[in-house]
DNA sequence: GATGAATGAGAATTCATTCAT
DNA sequence: GATGAATGAATTCTCATTCAT
């Protein structure tokens, strides 16, 4: 008798990940999601409930992870405010990649409202950290920004923009620099 | 594929555009939008070769429009680069929210290289009238800004955001006049 | 454009009750059914809206048939009341037959409420034939049976079960006709 | 196929009996038959060779209970026969109730020959325990009924039908009544 | 040109059965 | 012997596309 075994568990997810990331959900057969694993079809079917259930829990457990990534970066102390949202970007990249697909679907999966509630939850979580961050820049006397609730929403919107459409001319250094330079004087030209 | 009656062709688009706007397109049946148009489902592959097709007409059909509407409001002389700016995403705003699903649907469409590049450009010229408008203001000295090609990327990455998942809590004009901020000054604190 | 075609329905309809008169429903496949009808699959779809309505159909409107035919036979004027019975039940025969699967399936196939008061109203209409004719009798003085009601149902449950489980060593005749003979006199010897 | 615990094995077939009696066969899973009898769903294999193997099983056994409990019946002496066919009906009631759904699905097991055979048996030996009171009758003179064969057969399926489609608004001591009635001097008026 | 009936490829899910533990 | 995790065959229904009328 083979016990429920949380390794498969995880390995299923990873390579339903994977597949995710590469095309829509909905041209990602669970049969794929078996073959990669190599484990039988009905086998997903014991460790998750649907489909939708699947595409849920990676999500759900996707950001988890990265917010547990990116609180470690927003704990660390004793960096300026802009470098610490430097940083925490860096840490949403890979994930941000990853879920692509699976966030743009999430209304299809039919999920139920209590997983939608826990999904909106993860991520204002998220963008919490990266708001924290910029609070605690305000009250250093570092920041001047009076909503830093939509300045987290902005950057979290343009490190998707950029994921989903990687501009290849130009270099990611580039890129931050210039958010981070925009973040610091605008765009206005002042008197000098 | 005949091209007799461009009236009933516009209809189909109208109609599609609706129901695309609504639910993601593999939810809405080309049955039902030949239903909702009055017309016979055969008719549709008169106008189109095949759903993907009638998908991307919408798409670059629709920005064709937004471009041509953002081009009159960034000719507007005599406004301040800002303003423009202010203007331009008001202009885009519906056009984004009906293309909502489509666009994050693209890659499942399964479109032809030459018909991703045509979507390609369009959207570059979209960018680049903001980038443009920029640009204007850099000339006349109003604004200091080393990447208006990225700036303007981002703008459209926020509107996109604050489109799909628009934030109840926050009233547009806050957001709007926030946006205008940021850009203006930034959010560093700057001695007095 | 072909039209919807009745004469299509009927044959669904036929091959069907051919199929399922050989082997318990869940045992046909939709598939067979459009094979032997020789159309495709997704045909049946457009007459019929599931397996399920498929199979009351079938069995509606064979009843609907058989109350037709046994109607005929109970309206026949000047045969005397056993005489009647025995007609109708040679009219039963076939149909029971054809039915005996679906009939015992009949709850497996999670039928609307609606649908089983149908089925069950015709139920209703066909012991009502039988009764009515025992009934006649009773009014002519030529039957003597307090539960007319009771003595119906009593005689179809033989009709299906002789159906259901034919016994090769008794022809029809005898049977029937012993049939009949209980129901004349009962099988108490009673004194010259 | 090993036969250690003949205790198990009963509950097995009890548990199996109890679910059958609730839903068709098809919609009883081994996994809930197994978690009824507080066994795991391999076990089931163990004493059983199939799901079919244990319907069959189910079934045969059944019989045999009844087949016994009838046979003490029939046997009790100084009892006229029409009241010993009222006790049997009784006794038989409470299996062909329990058996509803796996007699109507018998042929659905895909039983062997063989066991199609063993159950045919059975149902010989039931119908020949009622034949037998009928026949005892005839020799004591107090029944006259050319074909006691068949009028089994005919006992058997009303109390099948009425148990199965049993009716409401009849109570069952009218409706046997009625039965033996009927058998008594059947349902034609006769000259006083 | 227009239509909508016909088609059939395609995928999620269930569950009897097996077999490693 | 007992278990239950693993398996994969099997089937319904949908919908883009075709084509007879």
């Amino acid at each position: 008798m083979q016990r429920i075994d949380e390794q498969k568990r995880k390995r299923i997810l990873e390579t339903a990940g994977r597949l995710f990331a590469e095309r829509p959900s909905h041209e990602v057969r669970l049969e794929d999601v078996a073959a990669e694993a190599h484990i039988g079809k009905g086998t997903i079917y014991i460790y998750f409930q649907s489909k939708a259930d699947l595409c849920f829990s990676l999500l759900l457990e996707s950001m988890v992870e990265v917010i547990d990534a990116a609180r470690t970066e927003a704990a660390a102390a004793g960096t300026a405010p802009l470098q610490k949202i430097d940083r925490l970007v860096h840490t949403f990249m890979p994930f941000t990649k990853r879920l692509m697909y699976l966030r743009s679907m999430e209304r299809e999966l039919g999920l139920q409202p209590e997983q939608m509630q826990a999904l909106q939850e993860k991520r204002r979580e998220l963008l919490g950290l990266v708001e924290g961050v910029l609070r605690e820049g305000i009250a250093a006397g570092e920041i001047d920004d009076p909503h830093p609730d939509l300045t987290s929403r902005y950057l979290l919107a343009i490190f998707r923009e950029i994921t989903y459409f990687p501009n290849p001319d130009v270099a990611p250094d580039v890129l931050m620099g210039h958010i981070l330079h925009v973040l610091r004087q605008g765009i206005l030209k002042r008197a000098p």
